[in-house]
DNA sequence: ATGAAAGCGCTAACAG
DNA sequence: CTGTTAGCGCTTTCAT
């Protein structure tokens, strides 16, 4: 059944192409009573418009580009569901791109493939260098999400990963945690890993404490498992610390349940603050204190920025700052 | 910056359209001298084929539509993961959709309101009915995935529902568990919930017990939450019971909090089993034992319909079953 | 208020 | 091996 286009609409209804084309898109200029007949036809023949066609007339997909490392891991599960309801309401809808850390995949993000395919794109690196980014960066929209640096002309909104970090670390420090560690992996992300730590060195600093090397656990491989061998490992090496700061809310899970299995309470031996809110965090055990970021106002500024963009501000990229919250479960009560 | 076209390498290059689109597509019939010359052009003009143009002239999309709940649901995360790398086995693409659970939202995917946009959809009703979908269903390659009932005409791919629930109930029953209990929403996929309900009943049968109604625990509201909630309202009825088959791994997991909250543990004194195999299942205290439906064949095997159907195989709907683990964690340790 | 004609950028016969 | 000629289905001036 080959498709019905406008052409046999207009042939059913006895007007012209372009009638049938106002009256499907709702626009003025057609009366009434022709407008009920072309409606009529076009129900009889069950017609809906070739999307693919309209774009090409158009110059305009419909479509926005959400790029970031890995839809399977809730944070960006969590970001992409309020990017498709923030998307929505534009008319916009969303193709994801795993970039999987590998910078050649951020790299052909970048690199603008498929002309044509989305009007902008929206993206999340976490191993491209800001002059590389600004190298490749075609000329189609893009806004930035995440710590790295965007290029001059980019759009970019994050929260302030430090004043975020440190709140973290004070919130240990004030529950009575007096040697709070750093738990992170150096391979993605450096970063955003370089700004959390200066937060975290910030805030022992002004509670009058050193920041010890020692206390910075580093894990081998960025994954929950990695976290909770980094744990161990450190538990094991004789280093003490009473309070832990974690990179991402997942690490944080894998740290309790090590710390946990060696016969440490939570948050009575050490005190777990991780980072993103993700839903598992309220039935972790014990539920974990996180930093939650403003997913809805990460997705909606980066949307409007987004959308001046595709109306053709051409302007210097502008830098947005979004808010977040230490949301306190039992990780942290107080001991 | 306008895009540069087909005709604008044509020109520097010195040969015409088709030579230039045989080239940038590989196709043979080119000579490597004008090979070189003409990629030399497409490189100095940076020219990229423009998508929806390409789309219009031969009526590929390249992409396929993936219809399911939500996104944020851990299981279809992951589910989405799997399918996005086996997607680009054939070098297509995946568009997302949300349902949400809305009947509305679920007619809306087989409208086919936007003909033209994808070459097929891979879907997994909740709500519909058979009826319904064979009613809407237009001429669109459609691959469903779950327990709703295909028409006639659509290929379906799922696991064994009645055989893994009667896995699951045995696994509880072996390990010593007399009393078995079954946890569900019936608010959504009732078909999944029956056919659930159904392996639950066998097994019991077959160990020589008789199914008691009490034992059927049925939630209010769909979610972890209301999970916990039931388990703790059953208990406090009085309801007895040392085991526990949840309809799924964050029921599960919520129904494990509760069950602990109230000074019960588990295993020792409630066994519990999921369902989906979900990451987060290896991080719950205790780890939960669950139904591993073989993720990988399930995609695996829908995108190969799919493409056979792309291909213009219009046969009778055929319908496959994948595999499925019990992966024993700590949930259900011998008591 | 409606119609005719000219593309959007690409692919696909069909020639040469 | 390469060039020419039509479309794909829709939107959009520009007339009428």
């Amino acid at each position: 059944m080959p498709a019905v286009r406008l052409q046999d609409v207009a042939n059913l209804a006895g007007v012209s192409l372009k009638t049938v084309s106002n009256v499907v898109r709702n626009k003025p200029h057609v009366s009434p009573a022709t407008r009920k007949r072309v409606q009529k036809a076009v129900d009889e023949l069950g017609y809906v418009p070739n999307m693919t066609a309209r774009r090409l007339a158009t110059g305009r997909t419909g479509m926005l580009e959400l790029a970031f490392p890995d839809i399977q891991a809730p944070y960006y599960a969590e970001l992409a569901a309020h990017m498709f309801d923030e998307a929505k309401k534009y008319d916009y809808r969303l193709l994801i791109e795993q970039t999987r850390n590998l910078p050649e995949n951020e790299r052909a993000v970048l690199a603008d493939r498929e002309q044509g395919l989305v009007d902008g794109v929206i993206f999340e690196p976490v191993s491209l260098e800001t002059s590389q980014i600004a190298l490749l960066k075609g000329d189609l929209p893009l806004v930035m999400l995440g710590e790295v640096e965007p290029p001059m002309t980019v759009d970019h909104v994050a929260i302030d990963n430090i004043a975020a970090a440190k709140t973290a670390t004070e919130h240990l420090l004030k529950r009575g945690h007096k040697r709070v560690a750093f738990l992170a992996s150096e391979e993605v992300n450096s970063s955003t890993v370089k700004r959390r730590l200066t937060g975290y060195e910030a805030a022992l600093r002004e509670a009058g404490m050193d920041p010890d090397p020692q206390l910075y656990i580093a894990m081998e491989k960025p994954t929950t498992d990695g976290a909770g061998d980094a744990v161990v490992a450190a538990l094991n090496h004789g280093v003490e610390f009473d309070g832990l700061f974690c990179y991402n809310d997942m690490f944080a899970i894998g740290a309790m349940n090590a710390i946990q299995s060696v016969g440490l309470q939570v948050p009575g031996d050490i005190g777990v603050v991780g980072w993103n809110d993700i839903t598992m965090t309220k039935y972790s055990m014990p539920s974990l204190t996180t930093i939650a970021p403003d997913v809805d106002a990460l997705c909606s500024t980066a949307l409007a920025m987004m959308m001046e963009r595709i109306k053709g501000y051409d302007g210097i990229g502008r830098h947005r700052t979004v808010d977040y919250q230490l949301r306190e479960r039992d990780s942290t009560k107080v001991i």
